[in-house]
Parts: structure tokens; sequence; C-alpha cells
DNA sequence: ATGGTTGCAAGGCAA
């Protein structure tokens, strides 16, 4: 094997949509698919569905009902298991894997806490979660050291440029857009030296979503759109980065997830 | 204008 195929996607509950993933392989054909908003418990994950579709090897952390994240393989991995309880919380947002690639690499999947309505911590408990959440993981890459041959994705619910999401100034004051979780994002990206892969393909002058909320009439039409999926990869594979794609048709698909897929391939 | 939709799981919470 050459290059990985690597793909993320908030997939707003992995057992009511397990029938997209046939159109998402035959589209992006991932090596590796993570997985966020898994809304299941481990006992209850359709292994033997994902199983039939070439995943072979399969890690899930889940409860019952929210968050909960996958990383499903075509080639071996081993769960790394020393990642914190973000937040003490237990709530399944994080898993780490060391994959059994030439030169080996790192993948980590991360679930950030959406926030809620109100970016006030004082007001809002879901706020500070998440500003919480991202400091723990700010201080996680800090102590590593800058990262090496590996990979970050997720839904990270934080739009961090102007061009992430359909107007800057309407979404100042927004969850997602606002300076302190821009500011927050930027910190952690720069405490592991995380490289932004998505921006490495297109300029950040250009708009880039990856979620369409549910709300609107017509999505596509009002496309007002948020770059809130991520693909962060360290220094030294920068130079690797061969293709991307952000897939566009799949929220489009019967009975979607509100946010679509994004495939990164590296070079081994 | 303060909506609008979706998933889980069986009423309201979270997104």
């Amino acid at each position: 094997m050459s290059s990985l195929r690597i793909v993320t996607w908030n997939i707003n509950s992995v057992r009511l949509r397990l029938p997209l993933l046939t159109g998402l392989i035959e589209a992006l054909r991932p090596d590796v698919l993570c997985l966020q908003e898994t809304k299941c418990p481990d006992e209850l994950f359709p292994h033997e569905g994902l199983s039939a579709l070439g995943f072979e090897h399969r890690a899930a952390r889940g409860m019952k009902g929210y968050n909960g994240v996958a990383i499903l393989s075509r080639v071996p991995f081993r769960v790394r298991g020393d990642d914190p309880d973000w937040c003490a919380r237990g709530d399944c947002r994080h898993i780490g894997v060391d994959l059994d690639v030439p030169g080996g690499l790192e993948l980590h999947d991360f679930y950030v806490p959406a926030g809620g309505d109100i970016p006030d911590r004082e007001t809002n408990a879901k706020f500070a979660h998440k500003l919480d959440f991202i400091a723990e993981a700010t201080a996680w890459n800090r102590a590593r050291g800058p990262v090496k041959r590996s990979v970050l994705v997720g839904d990270l619910n934080v739009a961090p440029l102007e061009q992430d999401v359909w107007s800057h100034k309407q979404l100042l004051d927004v969850v997602s857009h606002t300076p302190v979780e821009v500011a927050a994002l930027n910190g952690w990206q720069q405490a592991g030296g995380w490289y932004d892969a998505l921006r490495h393909f297109v300029p950040p002058t250009e708009k880039l979503y990856t979620w369409w909320s549910y709300r609107a009439r017509d999505w596509e039409a009002s496309n007002r759109g948020r770059r809130l999926d991520h693909v962060w990869v360290s220094q030294d594979l920068a130079g690797q980065l061969r293709s991307f794609e952000v897939h566009k048709p799949a929220r489009s698909w019967i009975q979607t997830s509100d946010h679509v897929p994004v495939m990164v391939e590296v070079s081994l």
C-alpha cells in the first residue's frame, strides 16, 4: 500500500445510517473510516454489517443515545488506550489508534462538544464544557510534544476561518464561530503542531463547508454551511498529502446526516 | 421573525 485514504463523518446514528455507508465507500473508497455521533452503546454496535462492508478491524466507544465515536479499518490497528477521560465525563468523544501501515501512523478520532446555544461559559454549562474540553485537548497535545506521523480527524464543532462559515459577521456571536472558540481551537492546533489538511487543498479565501443545518427549508439553495469537520496532520505528513474530497452529494442522500463525509489521502 | 428539523426513545433533550 502506497497511500492511505482516511474518511471522517459525523454519521448521526450509525445504526440508522448503516445502509448509507455503501454509497460512501463507493464514492470515497476509505481504507479507514472514522465516525462521530454513533449514538450507540458498544454492545449494540453493528459489527456484522461493518465487517460485511470490508472493515475487518473496528473499535467503538459509544453510549446510549448520545455522542460516540468509532474507527473502522481495512488495515489492522491497536487501540492506544492512553487517552484521558476528557472532562471526567466518560462521554465517549475520542478514540486513538496506532495503524499498522509502513512507518506506522497514529490516528485520533474526536467529537468535540457542540456547546449549546448561548456562547457564555457562566450561563451555559454546555459552552463551558466545550471550552474545557478544548483546553484539556490543548494541554494533552502540549504535554506530548509536537506530533509525528499522526492524523487527527473529527467533528471539532468549530469553524475557525472567515470562509469556514456562510457569513463571518452574522456568526460572530453564534456558537461554533465565536472568537473565543476560534482562539481555543487555534491554540489546540498550535499546541500539537498540527497542520490543517483541508486548507492545504482549499485556500482560506475560498468557502468550505462540511455541515448544513437540518432546519433550512432548502439547505442547498440557502447554502448556510459551516466547516465543523476537520482533518489535521502532523507537519511531517504535510508534504505527503495527495488528495481530498468533501463529499457534498452525501447531504442529499435519503435520510442522511447534517454533516458530509470528508476524505484525505496520505502517501505512506 | 426567535423559528426551523432530526435522532433517540418514548418525553424531552441535544444538536
